[in-house]
DNA sequence: TGAATAGTGTCTATAAGACAATATCCC
DNA sequence: GGGATATTGTCTTATAGACACTATTCA
């Protein structure tokens, strides 16, 4: 509990008289395949949570703006460029890191599973994270973060309760912003679209209104071109129609 | 542009050798009445922005939480508590505060308009701002924050920015979370929630599909009472029925 | 009694879900 | 041709909007 006094609200005012926090950046690099959002896992070699599994981040400088953090994180350690990135939360409990205090602003980056095999390829000491949703809608709750035997990974800091945030935060956006397209080639199917929508939401959607709305929506065209090797009838090809008003924005 | 070579990473990445940023928090406290949503200020009395109008915030203690930090502020700077906030949004451009490096930690909170009149009574140098929203829907942009006598207030730092976003966030939220409850007394009709829900979106919503909505979705519940001196037929009044998922919190 | 809004019931328009039928690819 | 999914069209059901009508309070 803080103090309420006027000399305890002086005292918290003058930053230049006392510790400041360390400022962090940590990114939930994520993609949508094989029916589940996977997330990439670097391993902690140094105290704390030594082993446990950490999400890619880092500190942001003194002169660096909070979105250079976010891009350089993922070029350094990911070797990504030009991704879809959004600011999730901000993370400040004082015992969240016990070497000193440190504030992480959470980010998610969202990638199609060709990019994620790269950066799988890119991060130093990787895991490749299934994440198991045990809720619907958009109650919240506990993610199981299972490793590719279906094991729990052990999770580093807080970094599990920002899979939960991702989560909801995802089921609640897919409808109204591009974080579904994200998720996808430039060119897609509607059929891998849906599959995208009902891997983030967890339960199967109606395959009829959902194309219906979808194409009924404006946000997609067709590229003329279809699908094909295929062992059936080819799927038009669909591309995203970039509005005049995104959230969230393609790190540098 | 931050630096990608592997000694720039690392010089970023030990914070104790250099520099870190102030972390502060601001909080937007706003009411919905006569029309509009209406946000409080205070004039600032020190440059930066000296006489510019700011919202209330404040730096964050090294052994605090950005919650503990949001909470001192409205009981230190408007005399509030257990009011409904929300984290919004993290800025960290570089150069938002031309004294230092100072990170913030954006908030909203929410409260009826007789906890505003409080409010208002209780922070120093204090404006009133009547907030015009000129885009339709989630969009986002500009907003207008008009002084009483409708003349527009030189808002310092990037406080208007927040205001843009809360507006946004608030539009979203509405239909699937508290925010439109927080905005009202414990005990309210379904015209005042109406009113609440037309005073966000800035448009009319159709009564008779908002009644039927409203009173299927199981959220409010009748509280047996009913409106007086009206000067027509008193409406029922109803409370919110507190789900077992909240996203807000209550400011302690 | 009249002004004003609350609350109820019914009809219509629109969107969602179900389902059948046809189309098109590869094997 | 057969298997598989795409795509189109129609029917049914649920929800939203429109509107008419009754109810209740105070001036």
């Amino acid at each position: 509990m803080s103090e309420s006094t006027e000399a305890a609200f002086l005292k918290n005012y003058n930053p230049e008289a006392f510790d400041r926090p360390s400022v962090a950046v940590d990114v939930a690099l994520l993609s949508a395949f094989d029916g589940a959002l996977h997330a990439l896992f670097s391993q902690r070699k140094d105290h704390p949570y030594c082993g446990d599994w950490a999400l890619p981040g880092g500190f942001v400088g003194i002169d660096e703006s909070i979105e250079d953090a976010v891009s350089r994180v993922l070029r350094v350690k990911a070797g990504l460029q030009d991704v879809y990135v959004e600011q999730l939360y901000t993370f400040g409990a004082p015992s969240r890191d016990p070497r000193m205090r440190i504030i992480t602003v959470a980010h998610y980056a969202l990638v199609p599973p060709a990019t994620f095999e790269q950066a799988k390829a890119a991060i130093d000491a990787v895991a490749v994270a299934r994440l198991g949703v045990t809720w619907a809608g958009e109650i919240g709750g506990p993610i199981d973060v299972l490793d590719p035997a279906g094991l729990p990974l052990k999770i580093a800091f807080d970094h599990s309760e920002i899979l939960q945030l991702v989560v909801k935060r995802l089921r609640g956006k897919l409808d109204y912003s591009p974080v579904g397209y994200a998720l996808l080639p430039a060119a897609f199917t509607l059929r891998a679209l849906q599959e995208v929508h009902e891997t983030i939401r967890g339960q199967r959607v109606n395959k009829d209104s959902f194309r219906r709305r979808l194409l009924a929506g404006g946000l997609i065209e067709t590229t003329g071109e279809r699908e094909h090797s295929t062992r059936h009838r080819p799927a038009a090809l669909y591309r995203f129609r970039h509005g005049p008003a995104e959230s969230g924005s393609f790190s540098g």
